[in-house]
DNA sequence: TAGATTGTTAATCGATTAACAATC
DNA sequence: TAGATTGTTAATCGATTAACAATC
């Protein structure tokens, strides 16, 4: 019954970067912050930072500024976050350990509740409180523990199989670790974590070695 | 003596994912490839991406397509990945442990050189190959091994005083894991690997709980 | 030559920013 | 009341896509 536009990806990634600082705000007793104050801390043009708030609802008061508390549990609704969301992660390395130790972090509602490992050595190894599954109870463990996001941090040339069993398993959405492109059918979506793109796009950003002095040309 | 546009960071990102596809053709012994081709691999628009490679130089021949090897060289060279590039990170954590073991991965020349941690414990054990260094020494080794970008993967409310550390270091660019904004100086880069971002915003396309019938409208 | 495909210009589309009435 | 700040419309800016001459 809400809105029907369809909101631009952009948008919806930066919530969770509005959360972060709102989180931040609150932790620090501040009650109230206007769209300057949170344009000053992200780097973001004030406008933007309403409008995108706007597409969701009026959340703010005029010639006050947003409740921060209020603005959280809103942005949190928006994200589906004010519901328990059970996640599940594939490959046990170090990666996938790193992960499940966010958990706490994660806190709200979203939680890694399993973890998978397609090698018998690891398999019934302990992270933190989880035990690691084998890849072949993926599919009933999704269904009991209603698993509704996929992590895969295997490598490369293993993330389409393992995404392919999250498909089939239900999960509605996959964050993938592993530096290759996935197909998965259109009801599923996809999200990379990919962070070679991050440190190779990086390193285009240098100063080419031996050009000190003729800069290129940035803004 | 290059052109010099500012060419847009939608460009720069998209570069190491035409390398990425561009070294799986390669390691199949293909030759030659289309924009077409490149299009429907990567679910991007052909004209997209003869434009962004058009940026750079001609790279194409005309009623051919590019051929498979000079285009990986011409994209290594544009983001600087055809000289030997030192990467220092701090925090071995698991998530530090995990980015070492992409060495290999980043082969290029590309590499992390050297870890860094706080916590003496950890000081002193080794990743693969590399000895973790403590924090005192970091401005030394990142002027001895010349080290121009830094990771950070310590807990977020470190991040910031590694960052400064960092850039007092003199490197130019940083890949932040942490769930932090940083404030350094313009002249340094940072680019994010915050995959908390990329997990909340997927939990926004999840479909509501009990409101199967009513899709959103997505497009 | 006919077919394919680039590089590039022009057209379209979408996202960001500016401006301002409404109002706390 | 005067000052601050929202929500929203209009203006701007930039990025994507279409179209096509050049040419392999």
């Amino acid at each position: 019954m809400t809105k029907t536009f369809k909101i631009s990806e952009a948008v919806v990634r930066r919530l969770p970067v509005y959360l972060q600082v709102l989180g931040d705000l609150h932790k620090r007793d501040i009650q109230t912050v206007s769209s300057q104050e949170l344009g000053n801390k992200l780097d973001l043009n004030p406008a933007q930072i309403r409008k995108d708030l706007a597409y969701f609802g009026e959340f703010g008061r005029k010639g006050i500024g947003y409740d921060v508390s209020y603005l959280i549990e809103k942005i949190r609704q928006i994200l589906k976050l004010d519901q328990p969301l059970s996640v599940g992660l594939v490959g046990a390395g170090n990666l996938g350990r790193a992960l499940c130790n966010y958990n706490t972090y994660l806190k709200d509602n979203m939680k890694i509740t399993a973890v998978f490992d397609a090698h018998a050595p690891i398999v019934g190894t302990k992270i933190n409180s989880l035990t690691v599954l084998p890849m072949d109870s993926l599919i009933e463990k999704v269904k009991e523990l209603n698993i509704r996001i996929g992590i895969i941090t295997v490598p490369a040339f293993e993330a389409q199989n393992v995404a392919d069993r999250f498909v089939a398993a239900g999960v509605e959405g996959i964050l993938n670790f592993a530096p290759v492109i996935l197909r998965v059918p259109e009801h599923v979506r996809i999200h990379y974590a990919d962070f070679t793109r991050d440190l190779l796009s990086l390193a285009y950003y240098l100063e080419k070695e031996g050009e000190t002095e003729n800069e290129p040309v940035v803004d």
